[in-house]
DNA sequence: ATGTATAGTCAGTCTCTCTTACCATCGCCA
DNA sequence: TGGCGATGGTAAGAGAGACTGACTATACAT
């Protein structure tokens, strides 16, 4: 069943994330806090963006943001263009916070270079960018 | 990324198959019930190693599976060899749900081999398959 | 100038998971 | 064989995280 087969590893890597973003100490980010930095650019953005690329409401990209600003990862700066905007930025602990979860996903990545060898590792990735960029646009 | 590179198939293949169940009029299904369908043997199973394989608690599972029940796709039997258990099994309407769920993932195969072409294809499922032997063994 | 679209919030609801507490039964072993 | 810890399942309640609908303020096009 390719479902269970993509679902083990994509839960692997985010409870590997998740577990050391928490010895780390930040403890008030949640999986779903994911979605927040997955796509947020170094320079901001404003929320109805991030809710779009991450496919949810702005409401509820909303909630997440406020949870994360309020724990000092998130910043909200007025958007000098447009007045009702606000572009969501991150903090210098915010930064942090990516910095970890970096080196995590790079811990995983070794993993399974090692047990793949970089051939196959690197087949193996290009072949999941080729399946995303076709599931993305086939919901397009 | 290889989180986002992951999770993208994977929300690909379950919106596939809840968008198929839900053009088979089985629209009472959520993503959240696939676990049971995913880890009931044929013959029925035990709630609680449901739950286990599921890797969440046995009240959670039992929400599921009273909902399913609820909605004639499951049933549940006395065990008879543990007065305290029960059996949950599939109903005729469960495996009807279960044919319908394997030809959207069929569908969505079939798919991804036009993409990759068979060898390319084949290749990814094994490793899919060793990357999630190795996360599984890794937790346990 | 006016109407429509967009950025964001507020309030309420629903689903799904968790925890704590509990009951009934099982199986072991002193 | 009688008690006792482990196990299968339920009950009740809390909380996270998503949704919808209604609203305000601003932007932009006609």
């Amino acid at each position: 069943m390719i479902g269970a087969l993509l679902r083990i590893p994509f839960q692997h890597v985010t409870e590997r994330v998740h577990a050391a973003l928490d010895s780390a100490g930040f403890s008030d980010i949640s999986p779903a806090h994911f979605a927040v930095f997955q796509h947020l650019p170094p320079d901001g953005a404003r929320q109805s963006v991030l809710a779009e690329r991450a496919k949810m409401r702005k409401q509820s990209m909303g909630y997440l943001v406020r949870h994360l600003e309020s724990c000092g990862y998130l910043e909200r700066v007025a958007d000098p263009d447009d007045k009702r905007a606000q572009l969501v930025r991150q903090t210098a602990r915010g930064r942090e916070v990516e910095r970890v979860a970096r080196r995590a996903i790079a811990g995983v990545e070794h993993e399974w270079l090692e047990l793949l060898g970089p051939v196959r590792f690197s087949v193996f990735r290009r072949t999941l960018e080729t399946i995303s960029a076709h599931a993305e646009a086939r919901e397009a």
